[in-house]
This record gives structure tokens, sequence and C-alpha cells, in this order.
DNA sequence: CTCCGGGTTTAGACTGGTCTAAACTGGCCT
DNA sequence: AGGCCAGTTTAGACCAGTCTAAACCCGGAG
């Protein structure tokens, strides 16, 4: 029995294409529409640029544009995206796990060989990793038909005394950031009881593995958190 | 102590340039000029293009070009080739020994992720690898300083009867041929001792563990062959 | 020694991706 | 209601990489 078509199918697109697909996806999802600068600035290309590949990927039925009013991805587009995020994601486990990367410089890496990685070398590495559900950083790897585990979270930063919570994600980009968050043991899955903060700018106080840690709010509110499971 | 600097290294290139480079070094690698005509069929362009293009590597130092006469590959740009193969073939490595592929498999698979491999991808490889010397198909690793191990070998259509020899290397290219010559055993590190052939087009006659192998002369010719070192 | 044919190079054109500068909205402020 | 500014789109330019067609060499045949 052959396999079920892919969802993301369709013709091969350039480089610069799927970097527009999936910074719309990374902005807004399907949330809501993305302005020309936000796409522009994130690219760091010019938005005379991106109005330009927006319509060719808007021909290509990939994105809906709205004139003056900012793109958002079609359904296809979505789908698109999400095979990028599933690949980057999983090279992303799969150069900490297999190649001994740290989880501060494989987001760079990831984003070059997500573009040239195929359907085989995907499933491959999906399961030398144990069909795996979350990247380093915590972030669901979407399964290969497009869909993707949603958990309720919320910034650390939003965090009130009291609560117990689980550190679920956190940003992959900024390598420096990373480095800060591992040396406090801010780590996906680290259980955090919060004493304090959220007022007047202070940092976040906690308690993690029995020693108190105050968290910066700059830090705070690049970690998302949620409810604990026991 | 830092590592000393790669006798590779230098501005980046485009896919296309690397391409080129690489195409020169495997048709004639430094041993002489390549016609623009051969390279443009082996890189599937036009020659026209092909021209245009060795004017700008050569405008980089990484070609030398004679007028009508064809081009050939620097000091500088064999460096930048044999880095390209240096990737090529420990990415082949890789993907059979830690993903499972088979060895008809690989090719196409290297010549894409070979452009996007980072340094310390590289190097993580190769030590994960066990600094390997050999790829699949029998081919020498360049070292990270661009050397390579040469080995005296020749076609197996040209052997005598009554010569003993190893397989050496087989091209990686082709994966129906890959396949035949897996299924005859014909793979590097084979012992064979040729018993006739040779005349009249006729196929090479060989024992090959204990079993009588006829070779295709079309196969023969492919198969590199050394002397057995024990 | 000239001429001719085949391969090489040049010319001119097109696409994708980028830029800057100019023209053009849309919405807000008065 | 009018006007202005920020942000968006369009215009025009450029580079890399490719093509086809035309111009151009080189070397061998006569």
């Amino acid at each position: 029995m052959d396999l079920p078509a892919r969802s993301a199918g369709g013709p091969s697109l350039t480089r610069a294409q799927e970097d527009h697909l999936k910074a719309l996806y990374n902005l807004h999802g399907d949330t809501r529409p993305v302005l020309t600068g936000e796409l522009a600035q994130r690219l760091g290309i010019s938005a005379a640029s991106v109005s330009d590949m927006v319509a060719r990927l808007s021909d290509l039925g990939l994105v809906r544009h709205d004139r003056y009013r900012g793109q958002i991805l079609t359904g296809a587009g979505q789908g698109r995206a999400l095979e990028l995020v599933r690949h980057h994601r999983l090279l992303e486990i799969f150069l900490v796990q297999v190649l001994g990367y740290t989880w501060d410089e494989v987001h760079e890496e990831a984003e070059l060989l997500e573009h040239v990685m195929s359907e085989r070398m995907e499933d491959r590495i999906f399961e030398l990793l144990g069909r795996p559900e979350l990247d380093p950083h915590g972030h669901a790897i979407p399964s290969r038909e497009g869909t993707l585990r949603v958990v309720n979270q919320r910034a650390l930063s939003d965090c009130q005394g009291g609560e117990e919570v689980v550190v679920a994600e956190v940003s992959d980009e900024d390598p420096d950031l990373l480095r800060e968050l591992d040396r406090r043991g801010l780590i996906p899955g680290a259980r955090l009881s919060v004493i304090g903060g959220t007022k007047y700018e202070s940092p976040i106080e906690a308690e993690l593995n029995e020693q108190r840690v105050s968290v910066p709010l700059g830090l705070a509110r690049t970690i998302l958190v949620r409810e604990p499971t026991d």
C-alpha cells in the first residue's frame, strides 16, 4: 500500500519563497494577516521585495493578500509552512541528540538544512529519534499530515505568586538567550513555584529544584509555561 | 589553540558556482583542462552558460581559462572542490551508517546536502563515524586540509586471467548500476580471482567467494580494482 | 595556403530576487 | 471635511543564472 499523498505537496518552491511562507507562519500563523513591513523586518529585506514576492506566492495560491492590509497563509500555504517547520524541528532534535550540538547551536544550521531535506530523510530521522513530539526548545513537531498539538500556555512573566508551573517552550532563535536560560536551568520540563514579581517591572521570583531563582522580566517574557500535568 | 585556517577558505560561493567547481574536479581533476562542452554536458546546461560561469570563476581565481582550449582548476579552486567532495563522501557514509540508506540512494541526497553543510557539522559527522577513510563506494575521503590518499588502481575490464584483485571503487552516480553490483557482490573489498575474458568483448570471468561470476564488460569498466594488501 | 566545420564565445533576452526612489493609499487629527 | 504621515505598492535598476541565435576561432582537408 502506498503512503497517502502529503498534504503539503505541489510544485517545489525556491529558498526565498519557502522563507517567506515560514516567516508568515511564525509571525501569526493563521490567526491574523501579517503587515508587509513586519514580514520585511523579519526576513531582513525591504518591504518592496516582500510586496513582490507575496504577489508571486499569491499567484501560486499559497498566500492571500489584501492590498495595504497585509497577507495571510491559505490552507495550502500553511501546509507548506508546516512541512518546513517539521523539518526544522526534527533537525534540531537530531543535531542535539545524534551530533551532540548544544541547543543554542542548532537553529541556524536547521535553517539551512530544512530546505534540502527529502521526505525520505525526514522519515528516517523521525524514526531514528523515536517519533519525537517536542524539539529541544519545547516546540511541538507537526505531524506528516500537517497537524500540530496545541497546549495551553502563557508567558512566565504573566504568572502570579503561588502558581505551580512547568516550562513548556522557549524561542530557539537567540543563542545568547538560550545559553542564559540553560545556565539558570530554565529548560522545558523544569518545574517552577512562582513566589512573586509581576509588579513594578520586578523580576519573577520562583523556586526551581529547591533553589531560589530570580528571572528578569526580559527573560520571563520569552519563557512559555503550562500547568503541571501530574 | 585555534584550529588552523582551512585550506579552502574564502568568500562563499553560490550553488551553481560550487557545482561547476565540483564538475571540473570530477571530470579531470588537475590533470588536464576540461572542454567547455564537456563541462556543459556534465552539468546539463548549455555551453554558453558554462562559458559565462567560468569567466566569473576565473575572476575569483578559482579556475584558469584558456580561450577555446578549456578550463582547469587553480590550487584555490581545487581546495574548494575537495571541500565539497569531503562533504559529499562523509554525507554518503553518514546516510548509510546512521540513517540506514542503501548505497544506491545516497548520491542524490548528498548532492543537495553538501552545499549547506557547516564545518561544525562536517567535524561532528567525521568523529561520529570514527574518522572514516572511505565512502560506501570506496572513494577516499579528502582530509580537512584537502589532501587525498591515492591508491594504484585500474579497471576490472583491463585485468588478465590469473590475477588476484580486490574491488576498490565504483561510481556512485547511477543507482541502477549500484543495485546491479550489489546483487552480484561486487562491492569494495570483495576479492576476485580473474579467470578470463578481456578478448572479443567477452565478459570478465572470475571467482568471488568460491563462486563463479561473469561480469559484463559494461559493468567491469565501472569497477576499479587494486592489488590485495595481505 | 585557403576554406570549412564543429566547437566556443558573445549578444541579447528572460526569470527570480533583491534594491532605492517615487507614487500612492488609509486612517487619524484637526 | 481636508490634509498629512506612515506604511504600501509600483517603477526602474541590477546581479546571477540560464537560454537561443549569431559571431567567432582553430585545426584539419583539400
